[in-house]
RNA sequence: CGAGUUGGCUGGGCAGUCGCCUUACCACUUACUUUUACUCUAAUCGGCGAUCACUGCAAUCGGCUUUUGCAGUGAUCGCUCAUCAUGCGCCGUAAAUGCGACAGGAUAAGGACUAUUAGCAAGGAUGAUUGGGUAAAGGUAAGUGGUACGGAGGAAAGUCCGGGCUCCAUAGGACAGAGUGCCAGGUAACCCCUGGGGGGCGCGAGCCUACGGAAAGUGCAGCAGAAAGUAUACCGCCGAUCGAUCAUAAGGGGCUACCCCUUUGGUAGGAGGUAAGGGUGAAAUGGUGCGGUAAGAGCGCACCGCACGGGUGGCAACAUUCCGUGGCAAGGUAAACCCCGCUCGGAGCAAGACCAAAUAGGAAUCCAUUGGCGUGGUCCGCGCCGGAUUCGGGUAGGUUGCUUGAGGUAUGUGGUGACGCAUACCCUAGAUGAAUGACUGUCCACGACAGAACCCGGCUUAUAGGCCAACUCGAAAU
RNA sequence: GCGCCCGUAGCUCAAUCGGAUAGAGCAUCGGCCUUCUAAGCCGAGGGUUGCAGGUUCGAUUCCUGCCGGGCGCG
């Protein structure tokens, strides 16, 4: 059964673990909207973090939303033992789009995540 | 019914599943800590003792050697060391005490015994500090799981004003600077609000209004126009008064087909008068009429307008169909400089406070007590005493501030109103990479603008719609 | 959380302490030149001066409010 919580060991919060993501990148995926970056992290779960500039998306209400589709998206996830930091990053016109779409966009991108993760292991 | 004005309210509802944040409670785990019990004995400082070595002194009249004693230094070993006290007769051990009963039995009575007892007092190598382990109980923190309550706005926005709060002096003086500007009131305060006045717009309900001073001074106004701030005069009008000229109508005179003088009328002109008319401009020094004049003109008069003074009404701004005076100026621009009145100290929750961690508080240069820093544009004042720059290095983790407040709701009451007062009840986000979402079903008007970050009062801007109240205009009907 | 600056032609910039038609270079278009192109020469078009109000006779300029962009401090 896999837990459905999204509690904070499942999130990035320090300034730390972003800047790790940026210096061990081992993949990327990425679309018109937004950019996947990921690096091992050691343990037996991944952990997400959205970097979404002010300069890309004006309204707070728009950065909140887009925040919150993806969380719930993420949780979602069967992930197994994935274990990577993401770090997701929004790029211009993401609020213009609906939710759903945002999630779908996330899901592609995440499945083409984990192919290449595992590319690299071989 | 249509068109409109003003003010106020609301800002999708319901059900289910999963998920996020705060708080409270319960359970478990981990860490820390406190107490108690048991247990282990490590370190530092100090002290004591023994042995050995060295040095000095004495025992001895002197020297040497030896021995003994004392003192000092050093080394080694040991004790202090395992607990809320133990232990100290003698022996032993390297090492440590004095006093001392009552009652009682026995006895004639007492001693002895009881008794190294009870008790008292002093001393000390026994001192001071830091520890480890196990168990139990309690507390704190974190995490996990569970239950329950609560969980963005009318603008949370822009950051345009005003305050609270915190630190710097208790926020003080002067200048500079900034803001503000009809009057009265409301308020913690305001560039806010309410009511009133003046001006403008609208048929109206209503709306807009930086609305002090131009007689303190300085500046500015292109083009056009004669002239743009000083009063002047381009085209005009007049030319009474001046001479010239024409006519000769009237009168007079003379040398009588002509001439002269005066008057009258005309023509051109000049000195001059004039500001009615024309034209320019955003703006040209009251308007209309009559009189008057050479033509004109506030030159005079009437009415209107204006200014000043007084009265009256109003707290005041101001109003005035009241009275009087003045023929009538002193143009515009202060969101140009400026003057006047009033207001304003600076910084901001990354303020500030506490805990923890870290460090060597380093090097160079410059300035220096008429100085530097706090302190901000300057000076004074106040407080503190080295300061500034560069280079190099270290730390930038947590708690708090943090939501009970100029708070809300209801009722009553004062006031035209903003708002005030009284009583009762209620507690209503507090995150920190930042919490309200997703999915499903269903209903309808098919859901706009948009997300708290220390907190309030306003303003401004964005906003799908829906609802309520008051009022205006028009139409129809009664 | 504070503070400051800038928006003018398609682009880069001017425009005197408010004064009339908002100008220059590059670019575009047309013509000349050249066999043709480039360069050069001549000419033309292109502006709601970010938007909305206000002050003023008159606003790119002054004031207010919005919108957009940029910079600095902590």
């Amino acid at each position: 059964m896999v837990r459905l919580g999204f509690p904070k060991q499942k999130r990035l919060l320090k300034a730390r673990d972003f800047q790790r993501v940026f210096d061990r990148s081992s993949a990327k995926a990425s679309s018109r909207v937004m950019l996947l970056i990921a690096a091992p992290n050691g343990l037996n779960q991944p952990r997400i973090g959205f970097i979404i500039a002010k300069k890309q998306v004006r309204l707070a209400v728009q950065r909140n939303r887009i925040k919150r589709v993806i969380r719930e998206t993420f949780r979602s996830f069967d992930s197994g033992d994935f274990s990577y930091d993401v770090i997701l990053l929004a790029r211009k016109g993401v609020d213009q789009q609906s939710s759903r779409k945002i999630r779908i966009e996330f899901e592609n991108l995440w499945q083409k995540l984990m192919l290449r993760t595992k590319g690299n292991k071989n």
